[in-house]
DNA sequence: ATGGCTGCAAACAATTTGCACAACC
DNA sequence: GGTTGTGCAAATTGTTTGCAGCCAT
């Protein structure tokens, strides 16, 4: 499985589904949330202030309580994940977004996806040392890239 | 829930090392910076707002903006290093304390420290599919720890 | 003595909370 | 119609900055 980054997929596509979703969840799908779940597919992954930058760039902008509220109920409903990258800040993103681990450059700061697959090793190392459930399905990954090595080769 | 770690080693053991290494960076040893030092050595890694704590609560307490500009200017002068874990804040931590990884888990929140060895083949993996030479010196990995697995035998 | 360091307070940024009102089912 | 969700503002929390005086070198 290529780590392709579904590239800004065509807007107002699984949001059929999303309502169903939500509404099995016992939550309601609102404007605000469909906005929310919107801005999360386009981005793919994003803090909660980037959503609330986004949302204000593209039309009307949502209060940030509103986003923060809105990210904690999908999360709590298994609609959204969050994980660690990004100088520590959690970010969020779908589910369907694929698993991938995020390898953050700290030099350019740039977020290269890599396949979980990469992680298989650890996790049995981890598991078989001291019994750890690692969970590397979006695990952050400090380092350097490509790009940025060879820039410095000095 | 405190992070039991390396058995709370004798204070005032590196100290005349530190002076010395204080010097050569260009900094100066005052007392609070020593207070800095020396709850890193009995904590091992902690976050500045541990730190705070952890100073207030042993004798005279120490502004936060103090420990603040205190471990930027030692890990500006590697005599600290800081790495991200627990749920994406960054700890601090003396290079002394040794490499390794950070096991964090999400139910208990303890931190379990494990060899970098077994980030190895990760590594390598990564260089090898994406050129990326990353840092798993000490690196944050997210899971449940074998006891928080046991008690959910669901 | 002199420039880095400290302490305090105020500024900032990010996130959370209270509450009245609106909107979903 | 009963609640969940929204919007706004104020409260919290975590971190940074300005500045006058202090103290290591």
């Amino acid at each position: 499985m290529p780590t392709q980054d579904a590239a800004a997929a065509p807007t107002g596509e699984g949001e059929a589904e999303w309502e169903n979703a939500v509404h099995e969840a016992g939550l309601r799908m609102t404007e605000p949330r469909r906005r929310v779940l919107q801005a999360l597919e386009q981005l793919g992954h994003a803090t909660p202030e980037v959503l609330v930058a986004h949302l204000s760039a593209q039309g009307s902008p949502l209060p940030a309580s509103t986003v923060y509220r809105n990210l904690e109920s999908l999360a709590r409903a298994g609609l959204v994940r969050h994980s660690h990258m990004h100088e520590g800040v959690a970010a969020y993103h779908l589910p369907t977004h694929g698993q991938h681990l995020h390898l953050v450059c700290r030099e350019c700061g740039r977020v290269i996806e890599a396949a979980p697959d990469l992680a298989r090793d650890l996790a049995r190392n981890l598991h078989r040392a001291h019994g750890f459930d690692a969970d590397v399905t979006h695990m952050a990954i400090d380092g350097r890239c490509s790009a940025c090595r060879e820039e410095r080769i000095s």
